[in-house]
DNA sequence: CGATACATTGAGGTTTATCAATTTGTGTGG
DNA sequence: CCACACAAATTGATAAACCTCAATGTATCG
């Protein structure tokens, strides 16, 4: 579940690459951040960032890394600001349940009890911010406007993990996949990325563990989507959304 | 969906015969509130209480009606302090998702937009405390400590809503069916009731709303643990946990 | 260029859904 | 209190969607 040490020596490489860009001259990497406009942070004022530079640390992480694992104690929450990052339930015999793909500006770690409910590993490259749970709660003492973006985000989260139910307990294969590929398109928007054609981080694995299905039948299912030229796969990884009212009307039951 | 004419006028009589215990003499009904401290409301001081008092309606309804209606203006929200309501979303051809049930102490409408995204349904007599949402913002203005109350339960929510998502997405029938059982088990003795046998206030068709699943099928898959001697039925909606261990297992896919 | 992981395709099986009939439970009115 | 009507639950037979297992094709990366 975690990397060997043959390959996080790359990890290295990597934050070498971009601790440049992130904090020069020493002056607030935080004010410079490119998706603070998207993150719990946005609800900071830039007189107040100089509050989080004082207890952030960054991470960065090649594809496949661990951030955390359930059951872990939660000493730690997490602002994701660059790359993708999937969160995931195991049962014991090894089936999963992907409970979401966190990209650019997405907070993690905001767990309800002492330790993680879910496991978190990235999908591709991902730079992090990364800060203690007792120095985020020493910060909401003194700027308590935080604990109202939480709050937002944690009712848009929810909002999100009730259309999931949806998706799982009453949609096809065909309605799943229909609403996974709008909903990264959607997602790519709101990162200020183009919307079409859509980007595509993760597995085929991955989107079946998402969606509630097997590798095959995402495969199968998007074979037929295809062939029914409502996509185009330019390549695995990137689609082309042909008919995109037809593939509204198939996310929602049409 | 919502009741007609007819039945409502039931709902009078209920009105009539709890509105006494209530508001007794005139003094604080929320001083007296039986689950004050399963519900929002606990986040206050006992001088605090009267702030509630003066926004908070009553509202007491029987089985079957509407709270409210996904895609409604979201102009209220609620506390449960009696009965049991389901929360779900409905598909063009009218498959349905029932995303949570809800128990006394339990908060309600908490949306992330302007309008309800599911609907809200009584599924036994009812009673609710209700507060629109602008009286709500202004009483966090002066009392800030509830956000963070809020936070917290949007927390739990979401925890809630992860452990469903694992259930929809990977488990079988019959895993579905001890999570559930144990679900209402649990639930109880937050409420103070005892924990076997349960009750259970829904329908076989909303508990398989619930796990994505048919009616068919929840029955079935009752008849068998009851075959197997995991679980005695009682009646239809009282059933008693025979082994809770073996259920356990089975609940996480042992 | 070769090795390896990932994706696709095919054949066949399993679980759960669907459709239909029967039984049980509930509430009403005689 | 009983009989009736209606809704809810159970059971059975069949079908469909999706899964499993297996083989083949195709990216990707040293």
């Amino acid at each position: 579940m975690t990397n060997s040490a043959g390959k996080s020596q790359k990890s290295d490489v990597a934050q070498l690459r971009t601790a440049i860009p992130r904090a020069k001259q020493g002056d607030s990497p935080c004010a410079a951040c490119q998706v603070r406009h998207l993150a719990v942070c946005s609800a900071l004022e830039d007189s107040e960032l100089n509050l989080l530079d004082k207890i952030v640390r960054f991470v960065e992480l090649e594809a496949g890394d661990s951030v955390f694992d359930e059951g872990e104690p939660a000493l730690n929450v997490y602002n994701l600001t660059a790359g993708t990052v999937k969160l995931y339930k195991l049962l014991p015999d090894g089936r999963r349940q992907v409970t979401g793909f966190l990209s650019a500006g997405d907070f993690l770690g905001l767990a309800a009890s002492d330790d993680y409910i879910f496991s978190a590993e990235s999908v591709t490259p991902a730079s992090l911010c990364k800060f203690s749970r007792a120095d985020l709660d020493l910060l909401l003492e003194q700027a308590p406007q935080l604990e109202r973006r939480l709050l937002g985000m944690a009712r848009y989260e929810l909002a999100e993990a009730q259309d999931q139910m949806l998706l799982l307990g009453r949609k096809t294969a065909k309605e799943r996949i229909a609403s996974f590929l709008l909903m990264l398109s959607d997602r790519a928007v709101c990162r200020g990325e183009a919307d079409n054609p859509v980007l595509i981080p993760m597995s085929r694995n991955d989107i079946g563990d998402y969606l509630g299905l097997t590798t095959e039948t995402v495969s199968r299912t998007l074979t037929r989507l295809r062939t029914g030229g409502v996509i185009s796969l330019e390549t695995d990884r990137k689609i082309t959304l042909v008919e995109r009212e037809t593939l509204q009307d198939i996310s929602e039951g049409f």
